[in-house]
DNA sequence: GATGAATGAGTGTTCATTCAT
DNA sequence: AATGAATGAACACTCATTCAT
């Protein structure tokens, strides 16, 4: 099936070994403290490799990044929540996003990194601009059908649901160490996560529910 | 009055001066990214200065953070909520903390930079440890307050909401720019300030309502 | 015959012509007072290199400790006085090694470095440990020859009479700016030298063949 | 007695522990090595005092050497060798010096610094010219006396006897890090000292008497 | 006489990158 | 396609010293 020739197949396998290590070792210490000797030698090859089919630190952290986001993306798209009624399709969307957070530190740190960057280098990335929309689409579906069965109020936008649920799951890794500095609470124990992840479920389903009722 | 020797007094000038420009500087590029000597150049001073006063490039950032919590935990204490009832007190506390975030993006930016560091800088300041815990006491207050006249729930924590209202109000500021590129919406926009101010309103006075009235 | 590239040739060469510059200057200058700077000044090459090769001042100074001393020890591998007796044979010994010492004022000198930094440095280079036994052996062998045949005393060690001799030598270069200021002698003269290699040669065949004769 | 005000014995007192203090950090480090600062911050004063009291490092170093000198010289004067035969005399004086040079290693520190420097400094110091001169006195005598009864030889110099002596005792300290690795033989060790002191008398007497005996 | 504040010039080191085959 | 050698520019930091009262 592969009939790539070997020397072919090894430079696919270099280039994806450079990237994943150049992910974490960004992730790890940010684009400025990112050292391109650090990377080559967390590799099998050389730094010259980096420059030679990268061009540079730049182009490498650039592709870095659109890695990352369509990672996530895919990810994304394998949620199931169907075939729950409306406030528990919501609140489990909340869950799973939790999750996924929690999960994705590694992502969630390149996207802290990037903001620092005022997205200076996101934005040449054509390819992921609008890549978040489609992710609106199962949470926008969930809160039709919540509008349409009297569940949900009606004020409410994908988008703001969206910007909640983010925010709150960004923050409990992009935060944990000056959140748990400050409050001498560590947002990443294992005691603490059901806890954290119920809330995000209730905070949604009442936001979403509370209008409604109050409309009855 | 102030019988200070002159160089005394420039000493103190100089000093903050060049505490305000590593602040913005620091804010602006990261530990790693910010030069010493961008620092010096915005100053009138030397970066000689900077080893004489501070002893160093940590030291330096070390200073700036400190004095970014301490001034953000200051502002804090002024908030005023008490003549209100226990629901428009909370909502007003989300869409103070809010506007607070909105209006000191720097500091905002200094906790993403510290978090991307994993905490080690933040760590070295003992006096910044549990700076938090008396930032909660206000809003303690007024969950109180909401439980004894049954409108709040009762089983929610003040630091679950005090977490629910940063990570909402951090989010704003800290990944506006990925945020922004993703969604092709503008967080720091004029036009969308007053909704989404009141959405965290809403938010977490449904959250604390709605077991309140579903247990009625 | 040569196949080596010529870039590694350069390599080699510029290494090496690194490391005569810099026993030249950390010879001149003791180890604070060289500078980088000046090493790479008299070079062909920039001070970049110095990183590249060695790694660093101490790394290169270092080397310059091993070579230095590696060098002398082969030399004095080639010192022959097997064809005399063994009084004619230790004066021979003592004033070659007067000589030898003469004509390697900068060993001296990067000795005398090190041991104002109390071995600190030569400390950290386990191939030198020892290094001076095999230097005890042809003295010993000329020590034996003595005793066997009545003209030595047997009650001195090889390392003493290597002291006794080392003490001298070494004195001459490194002490001779104070020496030569208090007691206005030059000891570098050349009309002085003669006398001064004499001396030395007397010295231990007289102490040799003191206690022997005594013993008669 | 002393009817000197406060203040200037205070700043006679100042001067003196800079002196001492700065004495042992140059001994300590060399003069490049040597920090101002250190010296300063090992003292009950500011680094300021050293610019107003001795006017800049320089100077500084040249008052410890000239202290250490005549220091040195004072104590050299206490020798007393007087009733012993000429070789017990001699014997006793090598043995002395021995012992001399053991207690004042900062003093052969301070001079082998100064040679690395090729004596820059103490040609500066005019005092010091010929400062060796009287110590050798004590020599010259007990030399006289042994040519007088026949028991030394008589073509041999008092300052080649003393640049023996000292070659030997000098080596002992200035040397001892360096020899004690190469040889893996403790200069300073209190079991090789009574050894090492018995060697140099031996030496000196062996010498002195070879040739005398040698003429009968 | 005494001193706290300030500093110019340099010091060792590191960075991402390109040269030359 | 692949690579070892080389590098200019910048980097954080330190030094002995002087200013200004």
């Amino acid at each position: 099936m592969d009939e790539t020739p070997i020397r072919q197949r090894d430079a696919v396998r270099t280039r994806a070994e450079l990237l994943d290590v150049a992910t974490e070792v960004f992730a790890d210490s940010g684009y400025s403290g990112a050292r391109i000797d650090e990377i080559a030698r967390r590799t099998r090859t050389t730094k010259r490799m980096i420059y030679y089919y990268f061009g540079g630190k730049e182009q490498l952290y650039l592709a870095v990044l659109e890695k990352a986001y369509r990672g996530i993306r895919e990810k994304e798209q394998t949620l199931q929540v169907q075939d729950l009624d409306p406030a528990e399709s919501l609140r489990r969307l909340a869950e799973l996003t939790y999750d996924h957070h929690l999960e994705n530190t590694e992502f969630i740190r390149l996207v802290a990194i990037e903001n620092i960057h005022r997205g200076r280098f996101i934005r040449q990335i054509d390819s992921l601009r609008d890549l978040g929309k489609p992710a609106l689409g199962l949470l926008e579906e969930v809160l039709v059908r919540g509008r349409e069965d009297g569940t949900f109020r009606a004020d409410v936008d994908a988008v703001d649901v969206h910007l909640l649920i983010s925010s709150y799951c960004v923050f409990q890794v992009a935060n944990r160490y000056t959140f748990g500095h400050l409050f001498d609470l560590d947002l990443d124990a294992a005691e603490n996560r059901d806890r954290l992840r119920r809330v995000i479920g209730d905070v949604v389903v009442a936001w979403l529910t509370a209008a409604a009722r109050t409309a009855e």
